[in-house]
DNA sequence: AGCACGCCGACT
DNA sequence: GTCGGCGTGCTC
């Protein structure tokens, strides 16, 4: 007796059992290879008269198999059971034990219908939906199918995307009373989209209901916010929705208010991660109801489903808050790049620098630029300097000063007109070494700058000017021995304010972050991304270790530290007010001297040339696979990679570090990884993910053999590696 | 991942 | 005969 045959002890679909069992013992016992048409059931529950089967995704990471599986309707169920809505099923071996009494052996767990159908091809008997958690269809069509492409997109696997996708359940906030949706705003006027070329065209596109693609480089200064808030009231009133994603809960908190001003309240919906379950889901919910038509968000809003997209907003897309930090590693801007391309909406990349990828978008020609004249630039950005080695070899007085003369003055000056702004690199980021014996900072003999070592047992270099020192000694005990400390902005305010007694010294990082701060005099110290906007704009502003930011192992350290100080500088006030900036870095570096010209459109373009003749992304496109040396060079046989793809590595991955330069796929502490990086040229980054989701697939349904180590352990895939050596 | 099934050797 | 070892494979 097949397993199937003892299972036959029951029928849905009403009448009585008797001959329909016999019927479907025949069946079993002829072996049936034609799907039935009827579905099955374990218990004899009556079933919904019209579509009885409802397809269901199960919302299980450990299956790495994007399968639906197809449940029976009971009769009660059928109205709630509408496609979208959560459910929960018996799923599992146990639900099949054909044992009296054991029959729902299976544990209950979650998932979503999918569609409902009248009929299944599978050839089992079907279970019943346990329970409709609630009949909120949260995942409409539109969401599934973009979650089912950026699971495609990344290798990763549907549920997977899903969970990023759809906030988890609050019941109280099911329950408020519907709102009706807003009537289309009038369109906006222009505002300060004049200073851009093709500004005004853009925002009358939008309002026209045409879906202008544009790579934005933000005018320096606060108008950013306003601007998106403009576009986004141009796409509702031609009566479609708008989402905006920022990198963090700060400019979310601006464009929210720039929203509110230009829509009034209740206009919009603020998503945002450090709101709690209840209100987010409840704001989530809005959106999807279509109660309110415009979103402003963190990442997670990227999946908002918005009704009737019209346009979408990525600010800033250079952060690395834009990408998820949970598998598979979602990017806002490819994400709402396939929005975009899927639903035929607008599409607005701004920024106030410009990445690499943004300027393959243009050069593709898939978007245009969206830019303002040099004019324009002249006027809004401040004046920039550098110090770096040249400088200081002359610059006798810096040895007393501690600070290089030329960045000594600009604070100096700065404080005479309004707050000043000091930017250093995160605590951890650059490692300071002091005296052994007497634990004395270890300074550069030029500046008094922080020494730093570049690499294990490499020669040592002033944080502050980049000149390198052979034969440190310390100064105040002689000893010869280093030991490596952290400076932080904290230690940087203490130095500083020792610099100019009398001035407020405040500090603004990881730990507590300031939003604003006064226009009146007052140092102000900050991690980068981490800048207080100040009232009336910076009159200086200090950009410290750019030799630090330069010289990271990273593909993309150029284009980071060109990113973070614009990021600072677009703060300070224009020069024609006297905004002055000093960046310590070597001048004649790239992204020094796209600063001092403020042309990070050109530093882009010239990156993405390059990144071209390397092969190296985002003109190919790359994969991390990491895990267990042996797990990955089974993951690397058995993977069918396409022709193209080249396969770098494997190399040893260091262990997870704390700080910022944790490198993808670290491997857990105690244990030594590999990871291989796999590239393949442009328009094969579809074949290398599908690829690379087959073999994982493969490999977790199969189970490792020849290891001693038990069931097959999962390599960690990332398609589009955030940092890349 | 669970969990059941089943093919094998040792036991009442 | 029957109990239970863990090696495979499925989950609607």
């Amino acid at each position: 007796m097949s397993r199937e045959n003892g299972a036959g002890v029951g029928e849905g679909g009403g009448g009585a059992p008797e001959p329909e069992q016999l019927a479907l013992i025949r069946e079993s016992v002829r072996k049936a290879k034609v799907p039935r048409a009827k579905p099955r059931t374990w218990r004899g529950a009556a079933l919904a008269k019209e579509l009885p089967v409802a397809r269901v995704l199960v919302d299980k990471g450990v299956l790495h198999l994007d399968r639906y599986f197809d449940y029976a309707v009971p009769e009660e169920l059928d109205e709630a059971a509408q496609p979208g809505v959560r459910v929960r099923v018996r799923f599992g071996a146990g639900s099949r034990n054909v044992r009296e009494g054991r029959r729902e052996g299976g544990g209950l767990i979650d998932g979503f219908i999918v569609e409902r159908r009248a009929e299944t091809e599978y050839t089992g008997p079907l279970a019943a939906l346990a329970q409709v958690v609630s009949p909120e269809p949260v995942l409409g069509a539109e969401l599934l199918d973009l979650a089912r492409a950026v699971a495609d997109r990344y290798a990763g696997s549907l549920a997977d995307v899903l969970q990023l996708a759809v906030p988890p359940r609050h019941a109280r906030a099911e329950s408020r009373a519907a709102v009706p949706p807003p009537a289309p705003p009038a369109p906006p006027g222009a505002g300060s989209w004049r200073r851009y070329a093709h500004g005004e065209e853009f925002l009358s596109a939008l309002a026209s209901g045409a879906s202008p693609r544009a790579v934005w480089t933000a005018l320096p200064g606060p108008q950013w916010a306003e601007e998106i808030a403009r576009a986004v009231r141009a796409t509702l009133a031609s009566g479609r929705g708008a989402l905006v994603v920022v990198p963090t809960g700060r400019p979310a908190a601006r464009v929210d208010a720039a929203l509110t001003e230009l829509l009034g309240e209740g206009q919009h919906a603020l998503l945002t991660a450090d709101a709690g379950q209840e209100r987010r889901y409840r704001e989530w919910l809005s959106v999807r109801r279509g109660e309110v038509r415009a979103v402003v968000g963190t990442r997670a809003a990227m999946f908002a489903p918005v009704r009737d997209l019209g346009l979408v907003v990525v600010w800033d897309d250079g952060d690395a808050n834009h990408s998820d930090d949970r598998a598979p590693f979602p990017h806002v801007r490819e994400v709402l790049e396939l929005r975009a391309t899927r639903d035929r909406c607008g599409f607005l990349l701004g920024g106030w620098s410009c990445t690499v990828e943004a300027a393959q978008l243009v050069e593709s020609g898939w978007a245009a630029p969206l830019v303002a004249d040099r004019e324009q630039v002249r006027g809004a950005a401040p004046l920039v300097r550098t110090v770096g080695d040249g400088d200081l070899a002359r610059d006798e007085a810096a040895r007393a000063a501690r600070l290089p003369t030329l960045a000594w003055r600009a604070v100096r000056e700065g404080l005479r007109h309004g707050p000043v702004l000091v930017q250093v690199p995160r605590r951890g980021y650059v490692p300071r070494l002091a005296c052994e014996r007497c634990r004395e900072p270890a300074r550069c003999r030029g500046c008094a700058g922080p020494l730093e070592a570049q690499d294990s047992g490499a020669a040592l270099r002033c944080g502050w000017c980049g000149v390198e020192e052979g034969a440190w000694h310390c100064g105040e005990c002689g000893g010869f021995r280093l030991r490596a400390q952290v400076v932080g902005a904290r230690r940087t305010a203490e130095e500083l304010g020792r610099a100019f007694p009398a001035v407020p010294v405040r500090t603004s990082g990881r730990e507590q972050v300031l939003d604003t701060v006064p226009g009146t005099p007052a140092l102000v110290v900050s991690t980068p991304g981490a800048e207080p906007v100040a009232d009336g704009g910076y009159a200086a502003a200090l950009l410290l270790d750019g030799w630090a930011m330069l010289g990271r192992p990273d593909l993309r350290a150029g284009e980071d530290a060109l990113r973070r100080w614009i990021g600072a500088a677009a703060l300070v006030r224009s020069q024609n007010a006297g905004g002055t900036v000093v960046v310590v870095a070597e001048a004649t570096l790239r992204p020094v001297q796209a600063l001092v010209r403020w042309d990070p459109v050109g530093h882009a373009v010239r990156e993405l040339g390059e990144r071209a003749e390397l092969g190296f992304p985002p003109v190919s496109r790359m994969a991390a696979v990491s895990g267990r040396p042996e797990a990955l060079a089974e993951f690397l046989a058995a993977a069918e990679l396409p022709p193209d793809a080249v396969v770098l590595g494997p190399v040893p991955v260091r262990e997870a570090a704390p700080g910022p330069s944790r490198r993808p796929g670290a491997a857990p502490p105690g244990e030594q990884w590999e990871r291989v990086l796999i590239r393949v040229p442009p328009g094969s980054g579809a074949a290398l993910a599908a690829a690379l989701k087959v073999a994982q697939a493969a490999r977790m349904a199969r189970g490792a053999k020849g290891t001693r180590e038990g069931p097959a352990e999962a390599v960690r895939i990332r398609v589009d590696p955030l940092d890349i050596g």
